[in-house]
DNA sequence: GTCTATAGATTGATAGAC
DNA sequence: GTCTATCAATCTATAGAC
């Protein structure tokens, strides 16, 4: 399922490779030897390295947050329609699971979850920032429905468990093929989506906890 | 308080520097230009970049983790003494709180709380062992007191919702000084302990839930 | 122990032929 | 669009004088 043309192949390698060894750690000639191209086919293609990275991103996080969009915008009318507070747990299944729509469609995209887990806590400011701006307004608006769900809880208090959330996602998003610290009568699980099972009930928990 | 030998203004420096850049951004040349000394001090008193990076963590996680494995001993043994099952607060705080045991006596410290949450999604694997080889005794400890407290839990659920804590965990210590998606109507919290004070009963909750 | 100078390797990017 | 060849900058590491 490799793409013919020079441009798909390169991004599909990249993602690849991202994934594997990280951002820094690959170099523009892994990346073309992986993909069997010319080196010079990625300046002619995307005009620098960190272009590659944005369009790498881009092209998984722009369908999946518009997606999360919409169905957030869901949750929330429904809930203004019934008069009822939206359910917190449909609310992060809203948001983790299109994270996994990609893997029934292409064995490739795989490579992807793990490179969301990798952008989140990239040291270098202008590949974090990439994700941060396709996250930021579905980050926002998350928030606010969250504030609809559980008026109860401080604003201030929401805000960290949502990053709290976050980070549970992102580390296990990473380490999810290579689980760290596996004791040797686990196994790794073998589809993430059975993670993101036990990862939403957890959650949920936690964000609806009291505050005393 | 800065130290006035060599090897420590170097440990100092590196410390300061792979918190804020990352290990990877950072070069020797960065660190011995911060710490005032002379580049190949480096490789004379460390032996290699590596070693060094090494020396950073360790100088602070065998004392963090030595208090650990103290307390939750002393956990576990009030437990059995009492015939009452841990506590699953207790087990948390006596996992995090000793991150922020230098917090008070050492402005320098600081840093630190960067860097565990710097080197556990480091795709370097050199890079992460070193902290996951101080870790992995601590979070099999843990996991197994865990496996104490809550012995309706299966153990598969526990490993993940521990894997859970620790991502929340470095998540937040990454980035508490610098917190991203911060709405302008919040304010990033003037110490640690106090996202911490929020993080353990997010989790405690989490950890407790039932699993049907 | 501290310094200068440099080796040796790798990187992102580009000029210019085809 | 694709290629070769190469530039200029960076890095870690080390040899050898003091």
């Amino acid at each position: 399922m490799t793409e013919r043309n020079t441009k798909g192949r390169i991004l599909d390698a990249a993602e690849r490779l991202f994934a594997r060894d990280g951002f820094h750690a690959t170099s523009l000639r892994n990346i073309t030897r992986e993909a069997s191209v010319n080196l010079a086919a990625v300046n002619y293609h995307f005009g620098s390295k960190e272009a590659l990275i944005s369009e790498v991103i881009s092209r998984r996080m722009v369908p999946i947050n518009r997606m999360r969009m919409g169905r957030l915008r869901a949750v929330m009318a429904e809930s203004v329609n019934q008069q009822a507070r939206p359910d917190v747990s449909e609310i992060l299944s809203v948001f983790f699971r299109p994270t996994l729509v990609f893997l029934e469609t292409s064995s490739q995209a795989k490579e992807f979850v793990t490179i969301i887990g990798r952008a989140m806590p990239e040291p270098d400011d202008t590949v974090r920032n990439i994700l941060i701006g396709h996250l930021e307004p579905v980050f926002r608006y998350l928030l606010e429905i969250l504030c609809f769900a559980l008026p109860h809880v401080p604003y201030r208090v929401l805000y960290w468990r949502l990053q709290f959330a976050l980070g549970a996602f992102s580390h296990v998003m990473r380490t999810a093929r290579d689980p760290i610290f596996m004791p040797d009568d686990l196994k790794p699980e073998e589809d993430i989506g059975s993670i993101i099972d036990v990862l939403i009930p957890f959650l949920t928990a936690g964000m609806e906890e009291a505050v005393e």
